[in-house]
DNA sequence: ACCTGAACACCGTTCAAGT
DNA sequence: ACCTGAACACCGTTCAAGT
């Protein structure tokens, strides 16, 4: 009979849930990316449970602190698809995405040791926007690459060197991948 | 006055070493990676904090587990110093190399996040061990590589891959980066 | 000197009770 | 339906007391 009764999923459940994403995203950045839950639930004034129901896991939580970043990184790539150059387009973005990733080290690391149980929706969101993006403009620069190279390979590479090392050598290391991954290499640099 | 004065820092303390490094080979092998310091203890018929006195951190721990991997990882390699292609040899070792890092997680990111005050001398000399064998291994091959190209350059890519992925799939991306650090890239395969 | 194991602190997770 | 916060379990770390 009210009037939010089939369609309104929500009620004031929704403000909670914003308040969890901010409050995670300050103590995240004062505490460091491995808060304590209980530090976070109190900051956004709710109970410790609330904020499991709302995010399962840790990476969901991350996730949507981080939601906003990741929509520029994804649009950014859109945004170079209609670049001149193809290959330049697709290492300028694996420049930002390496620097992502570098101050998202617990996200990347949740996405590759994981176990497939823990990936819910929320993450599943996440991890499909990076992978098509890079899809996308591996595709279009796929004439100038070997043909054996996937978009996974190239984000393997990239990613883990973000997690390896330092973002500034990270960025250097993958500028090595451009000969690597290149139909034919130019002979020098 | 008794014969080992001063001679021995030792008594039968070592004995407790030796059985905690067995007995975590064994939990970990159990129970994962990550298994808890008091089962550790326990199985190995001492105190937790016996566990601490001689591995102070995880890190320590699974350096003592795996030396003897290690150390058969760095005798790989001045093996290969002496075959025939540096090049092969290069990344004949790498391969073996991200086999090793695919299955001590926690021991390489813990080279790459930890701190530099929890860096302790077991932890420094498991690492310096490897970086020393892929400093020779780069040199001998580094004419055919690009002369900016460091052994940092070729670990960060090599572990990362290691990280980032499943041990299949970091070798054959480990296979694309042999253009990408050689000087003159072969045209094609 | 070296070891013991209890004690402490912390944190992730769950659950009965409220509204 | 949604939330609360106390309770539980677990684990890393420390420390006073033993030998």
């Amino acid at each position: 009979m009210s009037p939010d009764s089939k369609r309104g999923p929500r009620a004031d459940a929704s403000r909670n849930a914003a308040r969890l994403v901010a409050a995670a995203r300050e103590v995240l950045a004062e505490a460091g990316n491995d808060a304590a839950f209980d530090v976070i639930a109190r900051r956004a004034g709710v109970g410790n449970a609330t904020l499991y129901r709302h995010f399962p896991t840790r990476a969901d939580l991350l996730v949507a602190v981080y939601a906003d970043e990741v929509t520029a990184l994804c649009e950014r790539g859109s945004q170079l698809l209609e670049s001149a150059d193809p290959m330049d387009a697709l290492f300028a973005w694996l420049d930002e995405f390496v620097t992502h990733v570098a101050t998202k080290r617990p996200l990347a690391l949740a996405a590759t040791e994981g176990a497939a149980e823990r990936r819910t929706t929320l993450f599943h969101q996440w991890h499909t926007a990076i992978t098509s993006t890079a899809e996308r403009l591996v595709r279009r620069a796929q004439p100038g690459l070997r043909s054996d190279v996937t978009a996974i390979d190239v984000l393997t590479l990239a990613s883990g060197a973000a997690l390896a090392s330092d973002p500034a050598h990270a960025c250097r290391v993958v500028a090595m991948l451009r000969n690597g991954i290149a139909a034919r290499p130019s002979p020098e640099h």
